[in-house]
RNA sequence: GCCCCCGUCGUCUAGCCCGGUCUAGGACACCGCCCUUUCAAGGCGGAGAUCGCGGGUUCAAAUCCCGCCGGGGGCGCCA
């Protein structure tokens, strides 16, 4: 590889960024910065019906929220711009011309009507539909003649007969086929707008493209381009076309498998860097078999041969796994706790009603607190969504018990119950000095005294502290919250058992 | 319908190119035990794959060859 590789990635902006797409974007930027290369960022929007705006500066802000870098595109500019398919018509309109100079290309005069009826008459006789070339003769008068009546006409590739094209894709391996399977195609519209087919051998080219890599779904498209390729004179990429993402039920991951965007996983508390990690184990995997890595781990060991070639299945069980991983191993504390606190900040909407309370109360404490926190029950989620659960009790003091505290003080009897918190009350206001080694002491001195079981004293303690019958580590609790809360919590406890 | 791609535990996969070291390895999920004031995490262990099926080549096949079946994708004036 003497010269410099240059990939690119190229999204239409007719929705948030798909996982698959995302996956894609991914695998180009590793491949690009393990052999030191380019990423081109380019917008195809040549769909003027289903393109949008916003759609473009969502597919940006995704793509840096996941951490892909690229190095030229709309945003940034570069020496091949512009990066917009919607802003190179002009250099479209001329490769077409030129691709109609060399008879590479003629017009196609059909009209929509007549074009239905040829797919219909071949359904009927049950043979593949392919455009009968009825334009392709058409004589230079006939078409002044056309021309001249203003009748609307599409551009359509001459596709040669009986060619027979061998492609050497970097997964796939050596994929042969003819091109008579498909007839001669549009490249440009009639309303004068070019056709993806030709728009990226054009864009590709022009960019300096050296690496094609993109889904499956693109690869008998191929052909066609590297007809055009040709017919251009130029030079052919490489190509990898990586197998698509399944859903559960192994058909094409899409809307109907849940949340199926970067969007929405960033909304339900993932880390970009879990997904991204994730993402990369769909279709390839590290030699040393190591699972978690970083993105240098992943630029270092990444190679486009060893891509899986048979389509994987999106196992979200997996991802919510790693991102837990992420959440207690990977990140460092302080990290951590700046991502906690971003999300309550920004995505509080995706909470439920009751968590965006808790939120709201967290957000009120300062920093170093929640930081705290954090340390202390971040073994215990999994996503940042589900932080004010788990964080709960070290925030609020006044709340409801649950319904299995209700049944829990059932069990034990009120009086009992009582009788274990206020002693322990009793203990805790007459200790010099109160944390969780203290707790633990004092907890264990109630049961003995009342000749109850340790466990029965520590779950009634938390219910009276938390109104919950699981959850953190008690000791962990009190130490942080002090023994001023803690008073508090059990004496609004005592009362409400009146 | 035609063309193309694919097929190892439920899932992601290692191994396949260079047949024996594979009584097929790892990870998620699952089950059990341990740790423990509970949940979670963690530690240890377990179950789970006749390598899609059938034939062939070979002393020997997940690995090579052929056929079949199954799944997916593409066949547009979508990308």
């Amino acid at each position: 590889m003497a010269e410099k590789v240059r990939v690119r990635f190229a999204p239409s902006p007719t929705g948030w960024l798909h996982l698959g797409n995302a996956r894609t974007a991914i695998f180009n930027y590793l491949f690009a910065r393990h052999h030191g290369g380019e990423v081109v960022l380019r917008i195809e929007d040549t769909d003027r019906e289903r393109s949008k705006k916003e759609y473009e500066e969502a597919l940006l802000e995704d793509l840096r929220w996941l951490g892909v870098e690229w190095d030229e595109g709309p945003d940034k500019g570069g020496p091949y711009g512009p990066y917009r398919q919607s802003e190179r018509l002009e250099i479209y309109r001329k490769y077409a011309q030129k691709l109609l100079e060399s008879g590479h290309a003629y017009r196609c005069f059909c009209t929509p009507e007549e074009l239905e009826a040829e797919r219909e008459r071949a359904k009927r006789e049950g043979r593949p539909y392919r455009y009968s070339g009825k334009c392709r003769h058409l004589s230079p008068e006939e078409v002044e003649r056309y021309l001249k009546e203003g009748r609307p006409y599409t551009i359509r590739f001459r596709v040669p007969d009986g060619r027979e094209l061998v492609l050497n894709d970097l997964v796939k391996g050596e994929v042969r086929f003819n091109v008579d399977d498909f007839g001669d195609f549009v490249i440009v519209r009639s309303d004068g707008t070019p056709v993806y087919n030709f728009v990226v051998v054009v864009d590709d080219a022009l960019m300096k493209i050296t690496h094609v890599i993109r889904g499956e779904d693109h690869l008998s498209n191929t052909f066609k381009q590297m007809l055009i390729y040709e017919a251009l004179g130029f030079p052919m990429p490489k190509f990898a076309h990586l197998p698509i993402i399944l859903g559960e039920d192994r058909s094409k991951l899409s809307k109907r498998h849940g949340a199926v965007s970067v969007r929405q996983y960033r909304f339900d508390g993932y880390l970009p860097e879990a997904l991204f990690n994730f993402l990369t184990l769909l279709g390839w995997y590290p030699k040393d078999g190591k699972e978690i890595l970083s993105k240098e781990e992943l630029i270092e060991r990444f190679d486009i041969t060893d891509v899986h070639n048979a389509p994987a299945v999106f196992n979200r069980e997996k991802l919510y796994w790693m991102n837990g991983v992420y959440i207690r191993e990977v990140l460092d504390l302080d990290d951590l706790t700046d991502r906690v606190l971003e999300y309550l900040r920004n995505y509080s909407e995706h909470l439920d009603a009751e968590d965006r309370k808790v939120a709201e109360k967290i957000l009120d404490f300062p920093r170093e607190f929640v930081r705290e926190v954090v340390s202390k029950v971040r073994d215990s989620f999994f996503t940042l969504k589900e932080f004010p659960k788990r964080a709960k009790p070290f925030f609020v003091d006044d709340f409801e018990p649950s319904e299995e505290a209700r049944k829990h003080l059932q069990k034990v009897g009120t009086e009992t119950a009582r009788k274990v918190v206020e002693l322990f009350l009793e203990k805790v206001r007459s200790a010099e000095t109160f944390g969780g080694e203290e707790f633990k002491k004092l907890a264990k001195e109630v049961a003995k005294e009342l000749k109850l079981k340790p466990g029965v004293v520590f779950k009634t303690l938390r219910v009276a502290l938390t109104g919950e019958t699981q959850g953190v580590a008690l000791d962990l609790l009190v130490d942080l919250i002090g023994k001023e809360r803690t008073v508090g919590r059990l004496e609004s406890f005592l009362a409400r058992l009146k």
